[in-house]
DNA sequence: TGGTGCCGTTGATGCAGATCAAACCGGTCG
DNA sequence: CGACCGGTTTGATCTGCATCAACGGCACCA
């Protein structure tokens, strides 16, 4: 682990609030691993044995069935993930792959369970966490029920125009396949919601995505605070499941 | 508040481990109410003041857009719901009506929040409870998105029977049209799903499932651990998926 | 520098599931 | 008992999105 790894790590609010002491312990068990891309490292339905904490580099969140996929969240630094599974010392859920060169600090659960049950702060904040997390993936289950693909993709770009502080324009954190899947449609049909959505206020070049009428487009968005919404009062909602960048400042706007 | 209500409630993984003393002042705190059926208790949106235990009745959390609205979960007793957003001190994400005529008791949210910041046997129990709830939504989110309306039915009817005790038929729980909304699709495609399955191992009577020939049924719902999953959830009780494995070949999906 | 492979786009076609409409059915209540 | 009434089913039709196929762009690499 890097000098620097540490105070990044204390700055999320999952190890903010703990002690001193405690925190210096679990990052004794603690080590620094890095991935090549595209390469695979959890497997769903394996126990979950440590908790991940992206450092560098970008992690696609996923899960298959019967030679299907989906792609569940992409995370990317500085924030952690499979939580849930390690507290519950339970298979996880999803499979874990690296997207590109990642640099991963993973904490052995056991140490992490032992720890919020000697500190408290750290059990409270793990509450936290756990509280944003779930809201995130019913904020997420909201949109692939009610919104159509076309209203999804726009409600997406008004969120990540938000995120980058209002701008008018953004590059798209990741790849757009992944991000078709992520929205629950394939890369053609993306492709054509994009596309369609020209005559709304968007205009697209290669990543770069151009909001030329804000107000057409959230015409079809119709962005809703309680799907696209942060919490207003939360710093990282939804640490397990960011679509976005978090490593840039951010500010909100409600 | 019923005399035989707090023994009810104690039993609870919530409440379980929590000091008795402490146990004690939360339940005083508490009130109960009771509901008509088809009232709106919850509107999402709005602060989330209480934390809700269901004592007798069907609760449905629903969330609506635009005039479109799904259902999310269907809460029976005896269970608690809306206790993230207690924590968070935030918006309720669901609305919540009686599906009938139901008897709730509610504690307010801050004495909660009170709570297990003094008792840390109780902030392990939220932990664990809200553990539970996230991947339960994941398994939500996963089924929506890997699986058609037609396995998605199979697989209810698979979970079901298996919490019936691996009964060869059982009762649907609530009304086949909050259950094909929950399930992701229309009341008429639910009458289809479920007609098309008699081909496959599965016979309607009324509210009455009967399952003629499990594998058959499972070949199709392709039950799996980590979708239909093992973990009762206390949040969402009544309204689950069943699940079996297979892996195969990848291709990505909505 | 010309492959080679992957991503993204576009077009053509097919299908799952929504929508619209009407009939059915089991309750409830004058 | 008969009229209602909401939920369910069935049928006909429509459409959003997936699927299949082909191509252009671009990065990587022999």
């Amino acid at each position: 682990m890097r000098d620097q790894d540490k105070p990044e790590i204390r700055r999320l609010p999952l190890f903010r609030d703990m002690s001193e002491e405690n925190f210096e312990t679990l990052m004794l068990a603690a080590y620094a691993q890095s991935f090549p891309a595209q390469l695979e490292m959890i497997h769903q339905g394996e126990p979950a044995d440590f908790l991940h904490i992206m450092m560098e580099g970008t992690v696609e969140l996923f899960s298959g069935w019967r030679g299907r996929e989906t792609t569940m969240a992409v995370v990317r630094p500085v924030s952690t993930f499979i939580l849930a599974a390690c507290i519950k010392d339970a298979p996880y859920l999803m499979s874990a792959r690296t997207v590109e060169k990642s640099r991963i600090i993973m904490i052995p659960a056991k140490d992490l369970r032992a720890t919020f049950r000697l500190d408290p702060e750290f059990a409270m904040s793990t509450i936290t966490e756990l509280a944003n997390c779930y809201r995130s993936v019913v904020r997420h289950a909201k949109g692939l029920k009610l919104r159509t693909s076309r209203e999804r993709v726009a409600a997406y770009i008004c969120r990540q125009a938000r995120l980058a502080g209002n701008a008018a324009s953004f590059i798209l954190p990741i790849e757009k396949r992944l991000l078709a899947s992520y929205l629950g449609m394939t890369p053609e049909n993306f492709s054509r919601a994009v596309k369609s959505l020209q005559t709304d206020g968007v205009a697209v070049d290669g990543m770069r995505i151009i909001i030329t009428d804000l107000k057409a487009l959230e015409a079809i968005a119709g962005p809703d605070s309680l799907m696209d919404g942060p919490d207003a009062n939360s710093e990282f909602p939804g640490a397990n499941f960011p679509d976005v960048r978090w490593d840039d400042k951010r500010r909100r706007t409600s």
